[in-house]
DNA sequence: GCCAACGTTGGC
DNA sequence: GCCAACGTTGGC
């Protein structure tokens, strides 16, 4: 089992419409960096990643499921790049900003702060508990 | 809306 | 294969 973070504006895809598709899912489309592709291809079927809300909210709101695993992004046409399908899983209690994890010396390493850029990014297991209380989980 | 950081592209 | 130019992301 791995953890992970993945990032969206709110605009583009937020976690309410994550939510409305239920069980089923949605893909996790239009990743177009390499680092972030190499992240989505280790992932397997079951891990849990973050949903982090960039730009709006700058904040983590909730804890989705990867439902199926790495295949070609179909909104890509170069056939480089891949997605997964996530479904939402849990909503925070309390969502966990930025300004919070940034305060928290135990989350200095966290890729999020690291490198604000990546939008799939890995969690260690010591960040996801902690993120997870944090969160009121 | 600005700007810093950083990934990608393309010329050599 | 290097590196400058360019484009994009995302926090502030």
């Amino acid at each position: 089992m791995n953890y992970w973070l993945v990032k969206s504006e709110p605009s583009v895809w937020s976690w309410d419409q994550q939510k409305e598709k239920g069980a089923k899912g949605e893909a996790w489309t239009g990743v177009r960096n390499f680092t972030a592709r190499q992240n989505l291809v280790a992932m397997k079927k079951g891990d849990l990643a973050f949903f982090y809300h960039s730009n709006e909210g700058k904040e983590i709101v909730g804890i989705a499921e990867v439902i199926k695993e790495a295949y070609p992004d179909p909104t890509d046409k170069t056939g480089k790049f891949v997605c997964v399908d996530i479904k939402a899983d849990e909503a925070f209690k309390t969502p966990v900003t930025l300004v919070a994890i940034k305060a928290e010396t135990k989350l200095a390493e966290m890729a999020l702060v690291k490198q604000s850029r990546l939008s799939v990014q890995p969690v260690t297991p010591e960040e996801w508990k902690l993120v997870c209380k944090m969160g009121g989980l």
